[in-house]
DNA sequence: GGCGTCGGTCCAGATCGTCCAGCATTTGAC
DNA sequence: GTCAAATGCTGGACGATCTGGACCGACGCC
C-alpha cells in the first residue's frame, strides 16, 4: 500500500509540512521531482489528506476542553446533530454504538461558556460532561508501518 | 490576541498549509516578507503547534475507529498510562474528571484487531468501548474569532 | 521635539519548484 | 526469449519563490 519512501516522507510532513521538495529529496534520498510525483500521487489516493496547520486552543483562550456524551430526546437526532456541527466551539463529534449516540470534543474559554453551549442543546439532548484534565496523547495518526493485514 | 491579519493566513494555512508565502502575501494584502514575520512569530508565541498533514485512516487500510473509556484498576493508572501511549494505534487519549479515568481513540484494522488490541490491557483496566458509525465533525480547530471573552 | 521600537516595504542574491527529455527496469503478449 | 509499453527515476534549464538587509513611517514615551 505505502512503499518505504512513502512512508518516511509522510514521517517528515507530520513533523513538518511545509518542509521543501528538495529538503524532503535529500532524506529519502530521490530527486525533488520524484518527491513531487509522489506527493501528488498520495494526495490523489486520499492518503494525504491536506497539509494543514495545528492550532494551540490554549494560546487562543480556550483554556478548557470537554468530552460530552450526547444523546438526543427521541425524534431529535438529526436537529441535534445539525446543531452540534454549527456550533464552532465543537471541535470534533462521532457517531458511536451504544447508548450515548455522538461524543464530541467542546473547546472552551471558561466553564461559564461551557455552561452556555450545552444549554443550547439541554432541551434537545441528555448530555454527559467529561472535563479534560490532561492529553497523555494528542491527536497523531495511525501507524504507517507495514500494511500487512492481508499478506500471509 | 490575534488580529484580523493572523485570522485570515491561520484560514488559508489550516486549508493548505504548503501555500507559498507569496500567496498568501496576496491573500492578505501584505508582502511576502511580512508574511514570513507574521508566520514565525505565530510559532514563536506558540498559536501554531506545527505544520503537519492529516492522514486518512482508511486509506491505510484502518476501516474502524472506537472510541474506549478506560477505568484503571485501582493502583494500575500509571501503568495503564504507560500502555495506551505505547500502542500506537491509540491516536489520542485524553485524561478526564468523571468515572472513567481516559477517553482514547482506536484505529484498527478489523475487530479481531480491536479485540487483540484491549486484550491487552483487560487485566489491568475496565473498559467500554464505541464503535464509531460515521464523523459527523472531523478534527476541525476552535473558532479563531474575536478573541474577545475579557473586554466588555 | 527627539528617540526607540514595531511592523512594514523594496530589492537583490540565493534557493527552490517545475517542466522536459532521456534512461533503466518491469510487465505482459506473443 | 523478445519486443513494446508502462512506470518511475534523474539531471538540467528556467522561472518562481524565499531570505536577509537597508530603509521608512507610525506610535508611544520621555
Amino acid at each position: 500500500m505505502l512503499d518505504d519512501l512513502d512512508r518516511r516522507l509522510l514521517e517528515s510532513l507530520i513533523k513538518d509540512s511545509r518542509t521543501s521538495l528538495k529538503e524532503l529529496a535529500q532524506q529519502v534520498g530521490l530527486s525533488s521531482p520524484s518527491v513531487a510525483e509522489r506527493l501528488r500521487r498520495l494526495e490523489d489516493r486520499g492518503v494525504i489528506r491536506a497539509f494543514t496547520v495545528e492550532i494551540d486552543p490554549q494560546a487562543l483562550g480556550y483554556t478548557l476542553q470537554a468530552i460530552v456524551r450526547i444523546r438526543p430526546l427521541p425524534g431529535k437526532l438529526h436537529i441535534v446533530q445539525k446543531l452540534i456541527e454549527e456550533i464552532p466551539e465543537f471541535g470534533e463529534c462521532d457517531k458511536v454504538t451504544g447508548d450515548d449516540c455522538f461524543v464530541a470534543r467542546l473547546f472552551v474559554r471558561s466553564i461559564g461558556d461551557l455552561d452556555k453551549l450545552l444549554d443550547r442543546i439541554a432541551d434537545k439532548a441528555e448530555t454527559s460532561t467529561a472535563i479534560i484534565k490532561a492529553q497523555p496523547i494528542r491527536r497523531r495518526p495511525p501507524p504507517l508501518g507495514a500494511t500487512a493485514s492481508s499478506k500471509p
